[in-house]
DNA sequence: TCATTTGCGACTGAATTGGTCTCATATTGA
DNA sequence: TCAATATGAGACCAATTCAGTCGCAAATGA
């Protein structure tokens, strides 16, 4: 119904904490669950796919744990996604082999393409640094208040 | 995984449809649904919901069957998609008694909020005549070529 | 009156997603 | 070296969501 998965969610959150908590010490998956109250295996399989991509660096043994591999400005939030849920495709129509096949004359799928365009290009133009800049933003404006 | 429920998907082309063929008679559900290869009694479901938030008007009887209540250019993607499948919100999170009451230091909720205003934002630009529009243009470079 | 068509709710089966468990492998530190 | 700590990967189960169906009521035109 055009929801985030709640794995994708979770990798923000953990993208975000790693680019909060930089230039320290490697953070583990337990660590990263437990300070969000999400659960420790899920989160783990969050991060290994993340690691998988390349989006964070993961370093085995005591003491171990994840960083990332790039600048918070060089990784979007359409990457965290994608590398987690896989491409973001709007409807399954994109791709050929789709059950549009059985319905030749589907009208939409033109429209609806340049559509997902769009909002790819919204989730690439948010990036982990924005999102970790917005909440000092915001934390300014309640003092204020 | 963020992907258009198939309801959504049928409903767009329905609305599509239906404004390609305005001024003529009414299109019942089944005329629809056979037209595109789509189950006749789910192209009636969702047409129902279309008619429920007045994006559609239906008529009962024989030689009944549905018009668009508005013009092309007044109903948008965003219209028919929340008509289907309710509000788009890439997180639950979004409205207060989602599942992040129990992790309060959710990071990512107002960064993801403003993604999610982007997308309505997007998905509201898009209307139904101008996807219209769209097959008109591509008709006529498939003459060009 | 009767065929046609929408309106609505209940229901089922399939697909997706959320979440867990287990075993293997790498690395550090005592 | 060895135990503890981490990640890596895949199988697995439960819960939710989604697609699609069915039955019955109500409206309407011929």
């Amino acid at each position: 119904m055009f929801k985030l998965s709640k794995k994708a969610d979770y990798g923000l959150i953990a993208v975000k904490h790693l680019a909060m908590h930089r230039e320290q010490h490697a953070c583990s998956a337990t660590e990263i669950a437990e300070e969000y109250g999400i659960s420790t295996m899920l989160m783990a399989k969050v991060l290994q796919k993340l690691a998988r991509q390349r989006i964070v660096s993961a370093k085995h043994g005591a003491s171990g744990g994840y960083q990332l591999a790039k600048e918070p400005s060089q990784i979007t939030a359409l990457d965290v996604i994608s590398a987690i849920d896989g491409p973001v495709l709007i409807t399954s129509c994109v791709t050929s082999h789709g059950n549009c096949g059985a319905s030749e004359k589907c009208s939409v799928r033109e429209p609806l393409r340049r559509v997902n365009e769009s909002i790819l290009s919204v989730l690439s133009t948010v990036t982990i640094s924005q999102m970790s800049e917005e909440q000092n933003e915001r934390a300014l404006v309640e003092l204020q208040t």
